[in-house]
DNA sequence: CTGTTAGCGCTTTCAT
DNA sequence: ATGAAAGCGCTAACAG
């Protein structure tokens, strides 16, 4: 494996020339830059990455902390993943994985203490994260995929919830619907602050209101079987109801069942919107549910890009981006009509 | 940041003593020992990941290759990735995730060049996969998951996929079915080589041959109306199927449709089972599919050993390992009965 | 059992 | 515009 030793010998040059020229941290001539990238060529030269990382105290590493045992990781946080680890490839930078607990401080203390990486990229943050408080205190570089509550001087990305809810809404009131019912998650989670089911709700509330339509929520847990009994319940405290929007996918296998046991069908009946699930998710269900696809990739790319820049040494003016939702037309919307069946309350 | 030489002044050694006592390379006194850690403890010294893996030549990073653009990313892919990351830290080593091109040689070269990684897990592997011939070639430490076509002397985790097929058809036969439809990948993906679905195929014919039963099979694209299409084509040609086995999960909401509009129901009127699908994705239908699970995690994590065996110098006599999947009971499979509704060929 | 020292391959002053 | 040389923090001969 060759060194910079022999690309300089065969350039005929000295070793810190070399360097510079790859740097390009001071002027070289173009006689002999050029001889010296012939030399690299040749050689099929590649600059050792350890050396010049203990050498510089820069390693171009980042790492990617996401916590395992939360909530089950979804098909999303892949996208998100994949779009962190292309965006520092592009960049220059490698990624490492770094699997933990939300709240493990000690263990991110020893990730960072071991020099490997130039700084971290957090995802599915708490309200109050430990972790940020942690890297904010040492002044260390890093970047948040979400929001925790303090977001002063927070380099972060996330969803714009409100731009997803407006959407979502606009769309039924076009297609006729007046009376839309909204499954959230679950009570608990709600209240335990999870910002998604926080910032969704106050926005479908705002909205509706805003538009002078009529808006019911209802909070259910992430199962088909949740779905299956809270829209039951929900249809029957509220049978004008005739478009569903649904943040909460794992709900909507039951909520399709629901549907179908009652005679009905979508979007004949009931029309159906997934407020943040990938077009992946929504493919699986019969029909295709219409949805608000969530930027995944694009998350996790800007929660990297956003650290870069910092480590770059750039101005992080306006480090807080939201980013859209996609409508992504599937064929469980459609024009609100009379029902032929009336609805009951049990089944068949 | 304290350096091994804080360490070792403050225990009153030499900075070469404190080395070995961490590395447990040459017999330290017990007295000695314990001044050194008490030392560290006190000065929260962590040793320089870059500065250890340049004078040792060992980086303790490994690389996972992640092929990107194939098949589209599946559920179980975050499963793997996971399982990787954490199998790595356990062992001591950190995890990059490289996303690439199947084919991409160069790519390899130029991380395999920096000195950055110590050895490479691959995925997503082809039968005449270029990347592990290039491996071989320069004798670069790698283990695969997935399997190619020639794996003599190949560290290699894979999917026991007879076992897998063993496992549906027995479990199918004991519910009273002696007629069984088998949905494959395309024709195209088959014909392609692809190993899961070379295997599986020829696994299907195998054991119902063995068992005595009926077994029909088709190939059917990735969606949802491929899906719907094959299944009436299989049915109008082979009414007296009563149980599918599919390897192809995107097909099943179209299957799941089809059998809805001849009004049958799962599994009263067909039972359904799904070939390598995470739960997650199966409980995502309604009923609940049941499902031969993949060991998604297991075969990550069991990669990373298989390469770490090697790092390490272990006898890596047995680097061939075939994981069960586990049969995962769901409501879409049930006893054979005689159907209500005689089949049409067109619904309704 | 412990210390001394020469690198690992590169960046970066300090000279010229 | 180019070179020489001092490290970066650690490992691993070599010496005792």
């Amino acid at each position: 494996m060759p060194t910079m030793h022999d690309v300089a010998r065969r350039a005929n040059v000295s070793l810190s020339t070399v360097s510079y020229a790859i740097n390009g941290t001071r002027p070289i001539s173009e006689e002999t830059r050029r001889r010296i990238f012939a030399a690299m060529k040749e050689l099929g030269y590649q600059p050792h990455a350890l050396a010049r990382g203990l050498a510089s105290k820069r390693s171009r590493i980042l790492a990617l902390l996401f916590p395992t045992s939360e909530r089950g990781l979804g098909n999303t946080d892949l996208e998100f993943i994949i779009g962190a680890a292309e965006a520092a490839r592009e960049l220059g930078y490698h990624l490492v994985l770094w699997t933990s607990d939300v709240n493990d401080v000690v263990e991110l203390r020893q990730l960072i203490q071991q020099g490997l990486v130039d700084g971290v990229v957090l995802m599915e943050v708490h309200l109050h994260d430990k972790r940020i408080e942690y890297l904010r205190g040492i002044d260390f570089p890093f970047s948040v995929i979400g929001r925790c509550a303090d977001v002063a001087a927070l380099p972060y990305t996330d969803i714009d919830f409100e731009q997803t809810v407006r959407e979502a809404v606009i769309h039924l009131i076009q297609l006729g619907h007046t009376d839309i019912g909204f499954f959230n998650y679950a009570r608990e989670v709600f209240e335990a602050g999870y910002g998604p089911a926080v910032r969704v709700a106050q926005a479908f509330e705002r909205i509706t209101q805003e538009m002078g339509v009529h808006g019911v929520t209802c909070f259910c847990h992430a199962s088909a079987q949740a779905g299956y009994v809270a829209f039951n319940a929900l249809i029957d405290e509220h049978p004008e109801i005739t478009a569903i929007a649904v943040m909460n996918e794992r709900s909507v296998p039951g909520i399709l069942q629901a549907i179908d046991d009652r005679g009905w069908c979508v979007p004949e009946d009931i029309s159906l919107i997934s407020l943040v699930s990938s077009r992946q998710v929504t493919e699986m269900s019969m029909p295709p549910l219409t949805t608000l696809a969530p930027p995944a990739a694009e998350l996790g790319r800007l929660g990297v890009e956003l650290l870069v820049q910092q480590l770059d040494g750039r101005p992080v003016s306006i480090a807080q981006t939201l980013l859209p939702c996609q409508l992504v037309l599937g064929e469980s919307t459609g024009a609100r009509r009379q029902r032929l069946h009336e609805p009951s309350a049990s089944p068949q």
